[in-house]
DNA sequence: CTGAAAGCGCTAACAG
DNA sequence: CTGTTAGCGCTTTCAG
């Protein structure tokens, strides 16, 4: 076993540099009013001594923890097959480091996690959290707001947390989609479909939500439901084809499912983008840039995103930030249409 | 800002079961040795008050906090284009989580991350360190050691350690290496390329070291140097193509890199697997199975490479383990070749 | 501006 | 088996 040497601690410092502890402390915690002459001297004791401090007794005092929790609640394996979930965690890391708070992950996968992921911010480890891939009807919000945490959501929730709303960070799915359909439109295409996302998901929904915008009052065979997934963007391919063969575009709810419909197009004989154009969301790079033809697509800053909402909570956990005072507390980021060859 | 309600002390709970505060530490802690009938009225009182522990409390005087970090050292976007991260994330999550331990997640992209990261683990915030992706003559090692801190690796490092040898886990990349070019060999091909990963790391190493295991005295120019990257594939694909146009069969050290060899074989007008065979690694999902023709390749199992290192790691904490007594701390994980149409 | 003193909530001997 | 008693290392009034 690694002998951890037992650590200076404040004792030392001050004994060292011959003040008190309550001086050392002052001039670790950057306060103010020490005289120079001492509090160079702090300084000093503390290199050499290499003192860091102890960060449980400090917590034990401040009841600050300067950690947040970051839940990805994802049941499915959804996050797991793409690279959305690093980004967003290098954007909150990046802030975090910034303000030199820690991360503490926190996967979930069933309800059991949930109870215990409950607990676990009831036991006050953190001084936040930051909440991802909620699905409709997830029990989590709900512990979340009970142990009254202070929490900001990615993905506009489904719910509005009653008074003072629930603030999140999400982007704008409903104004992505709508470009999407405009671009397909403007490339001359009149049967354009629309091959959805889970709908227990807002993303989905708000997707789903900008084809209807543009589309109002089109052929409601156009839309076929999906999942996120490959597989499950070739099935709704399959009855698309199926129910409407004179589509000529087709607007899939991401990338994956885009793929997956390339591969289904691509066994029917149709060419893309000749025959039908296809526009994906998400601009999920491993995937759209290899896909053949390469898939035009709806980009969001995923890595933005994470920052956000860090800096949002952050801002709260100051109480510089107005944690819910009227009016929605949603922050919405835009997205960028990326054309490539599919459309 | 979201009133905390000052949380119950085991005061409050010792108060209201009638006891003393040692007995219900006693039985909070699961300690043996409490006459039912009081354990009983303890936990009731608990129950009541909503009674959660407080971690900083206990840690102040066990020195223990239950918690590892996660240090993934990855400068380039690497990562982030592959769910591998995910994976080990969420196997090392399941493990910490069934041992009641919280994953801290520290991600780094330059020196001054490392300095960071060197300075928390000495803080002694967390109780061990789990570390990925780790470069040739990255400083990180040194600072870890530095700071006594019980590891485990992901991925063979490519210093031993000294003494006792440093523990980790690491897929079987030179018998995968060696599997994939048996089975190109197997189909009848002669002419057989490689594409190497970024040589500062081990696992390209020894990727590469399987090759030549298998082929022996081989012209030397069927070996390119890639970087992991698609880019990289298509770059090395281009040279390979160039010096050696017979070649009839191209083992790439990973997907990414192989999805850019086909891109430029297809460009070749060379047919896979008729012409040229492919074979990759890692089995990365939404790239082996989205490529055309999708792709044959040695899969490592990620998640349980988490899990272990995980289980590495806690053992050694919970003073069970041996933590480095002479010999090789070295776990090694099996491959698996998955046959798709590429080869 | 600086020091002394009082805890923060918990565990771990040590008595009883 | 249970209670008493010390602290763990730090921040923070409160005097000086």
């Amino acid at each position: 076993m690694t002998d951890t040497a037992p650590r200076p601690t404040l004792e030392a410092v001050a004994a060292r540099a011959g003040v008190s502890r309550a001086t050392v402390s002052r001039v670790v915690n950057g306060s103010h009013g020490v005289r120079e002459r001492l509090a160079e001297r702090v300084r000093r004791a503390v290199e050499e001594l290499g003192y860091v401090p102890n960060q449980a007794a400090r917590s034990l005092v401040t009841k600050r923890h300067d950690a947040v929790a970051v839940i990805v609640a994802e049941p499915e394996t959804r996050v797991f097959a793409d690279p959305f979930f690093a980004r967003q965690l290098r954007g909150i890391s990046k802030e975090l480091t910034a303000h030199d708070n820690q991360l503490v992950l926190l996967l979930t996968e069933d309800r059991d996690d949930h109870v215990r992921v409950g607990r676990y911010l009831a036991g006050g480890h953190v001084d936040g959290a930051l909440v991802f891939s909620l699905h409709i009807d997830d029990p989590l919000p709900q512990l979340i707001q009970r142990a009254g945490l202070p929490t900001v959501y990615g993905g506009r929730p489904d719910w509005n947390g009653g008074q003072g709303g629930v603030s999140y960070v999400d982007s704008d799915n409903r104004g992505g989609a709508r470009d999407a359909v405009r671009h397909l439109l403007g490339l001359g295409r009149a049967r354009i479909a629309h091959i959805t996302g889970a709908l227990d998901q807002t993303a989905a929904v708000d997707r789903l939500d900008g084809f209807r915008d543009v589309m109002a009052g089109a052929d409601p065979r156009l839309v076929a439901e999906g999942d996120f997934t490959p597989a499950g963007g070739e099935r709704a391919m399959r009855r698309l084809l199926d129910r409407c063969p004179d589509l000529d575009a087709v607007f899939a709810a991401n990338d994956l499912m885009a793929a997956g419909a390339l591969r289904v197009l691509r066994e029917h004989g149709r060419r893309v983008p000749d025959d039908v154009a296809v526009v994906g969301f998400d601009d999920m790079l491993p995937i759209a840039e290899q896909t053949d033809p390469p898939l035009t697509t709806v980009r969001q800053d995923i890595e933005e995103m994470g920052r956000l909402m860090t800096r949002l909570l952050l801002r709260e956990l100051d109480g510089t930030g107005t944690p819910s005072e009227g009016g929605s507390d949603g922050v919405i980021l835009p997205t960028t249409l990326v054309r490539r060859a599919s459309a």
